[in-house]
DNA sequence: CCTAAAAGCGTAGAGCATACGCATAGGAGA
DNA sequence: TCTCCTATGCGTATGCTCTACGCTTTTAGG
């Protein structure tokens, strides 16, 4: 019923829909080379090592063969934000929703600690990837024993997406951040707010900064942190769906 | 105690804290004319129009002039992700703490709408600029009356920082992308989905489809998501607080 | 007034994405 | 087998980026 709706160019090349006519030279390069090689340069020495001329190098082809298979670096990108989240591991499916949930969030930053750079490709669409899509599949899947509809579990999800989200941006670009330049962090991080910080403009921070809170290792545990508000979310979530499971 | 404690660099610069000597040229410029300016440009245009001689031209001098002041453009993007947060409204102080996040939560999200740009500038060090320890004090400040120890207090809001973040890149970067290229959505969202998705491959993410959760406009109604995502937040954040001064 | 220090900025180098056009390879049909 | 058509490979060129360097100009202190 739905098979004559054109399909965007952006997905036909993320699920590798692009049609192959039988003419002319063979290409030797797939689009799969491409990112792979483009995956490697960005683990190995970051986004912005990621370059047209770069990656061609890497595999032997000049510039502008690229451009045979990607329209633009951006389509390249798109495949990179895709790519990362590869590897999805086996999650078990005979948990109970909170146990599954939090492997879930546990695998996700696992594989896409490998791949840091992901957080740094901007997201300009809805996702659309076969990997984002699968790690979606998997969440609510984990979902399926709590008796909810699609909508609130398709809202969980996303709540549980939005706080991968921030993971990433705030812990994984920092720790990125910190293996580039130490110095930047130091445990003096806790002193230099005290100097800097103001008790009159900033009554409550400078409380906390007094109780020393800040001045662990920077990074700190951050697995910690992230259980402990990961665990707050998953607490409204067990309410939420004792209250429903209840009005029923 | 802490006066003869070394400010980095990028502190001395976030909070104007570079010393002047009363010798030479007088600066036709300040940082915060070279920030404001950046703003205004990457406002108007996006992040992508700003560059230094874009910047420079803005504000009648030559390129190399803006070196002056502004060691690189990653200092100068620094300063454009702690001016994104300009303009602090005044929360109210006198509300309970679930409506006091709530606004606050809003509230970042309304700054940060003007600037969309803010989301796609990498963090490579803990915030230290003076907008982000304001919105961090505030709302450090909205549950001051909870009796929660600074510890938890912290946790607290870093999990809300977190939520903030991941709203930032999933929502705001998302709607920047459809005023760029609306067709990129559409409603056939949720078609395309399910052309692609295939119920063996993906069973939970189908059903969901199948229900027509996808179906509605994109981007749907993100204020009504966020609201149920952040409430489930809190009522853990509640639950946290009942066990907390309960076991006193 | 003289000098040292800072600002302003022109030039140039290295690197980037990518538009264009041509050479080339190789299947399809005669 | 020969020819044609098509898609790939890629050299060249354009216009953009950041920024290192060194010269000129301004200005305050002595």
């Amino acid at each position: 019923m739905t098979d004559d709706i054109e399909l965007s160019a952006e997905v036909t090349l993320l699920w590798g829909l692009r049609e192959t006519v039988r003419r002319g030279r063979r290409p030797s390069l797939t689009i799969a080379d491409i990112t792979r090689a483009a995956v490697e340069v960005a683990d190995a020495e970051g986004l912005a090592a990621v370059s047209m001329s770069r990656i061609a190098a890497q595999l032997g082809n000049s510039t502008m063969a690229l451009y045979r298979y990607v329209k633009s670096k951006d389509e390249l990108l798109l495949l990179m934000a895709d790519a990362a989240l590869d590897d999805p591991p086996d999650l078990p499916d005979d948990v109970d929703w909170r146990t599954g949930l939090t492997l879930w969030v546990q695998g996700a930053l696992t594989v896409l600690r490998r791949h840091p750079w992901a957080a740094q490709i901007p997201i300009s669409a809805p996702p659309m990837g076969p990997n984002n899509l699968w790690w979606f599949d998997r969440a609510l899947r984990a979902l399926g024993g709590t008796g909810l509809g699609e909508e609130d579990k398709v809202g969980i999800v996303m709540g549980l997406l939005t706080f991968l989200h921030g993971e990433l941006r705030l812990s994984l670009d920092l720790s990125a951040g910190y293996t580039d330049n130490p110095e930047a962090f130091s445990r003096q991080y806790g002193a230099a707010l005290a100097r800097v910080v103001d008790a009159r403009r900033f009554p409550a921070l400078s409380r906390a900064i007094a109780s020393g809170v800040f001045e662990g290792e920077i990074p700190y545990d951050e697995e910690t942190e992230r259980a402990f508000a990961l665990g707050l979310y998953l607490d409204g979530v067990a309410a939420f769906i004792e209250h429903r499971t209840a009005g029923r």
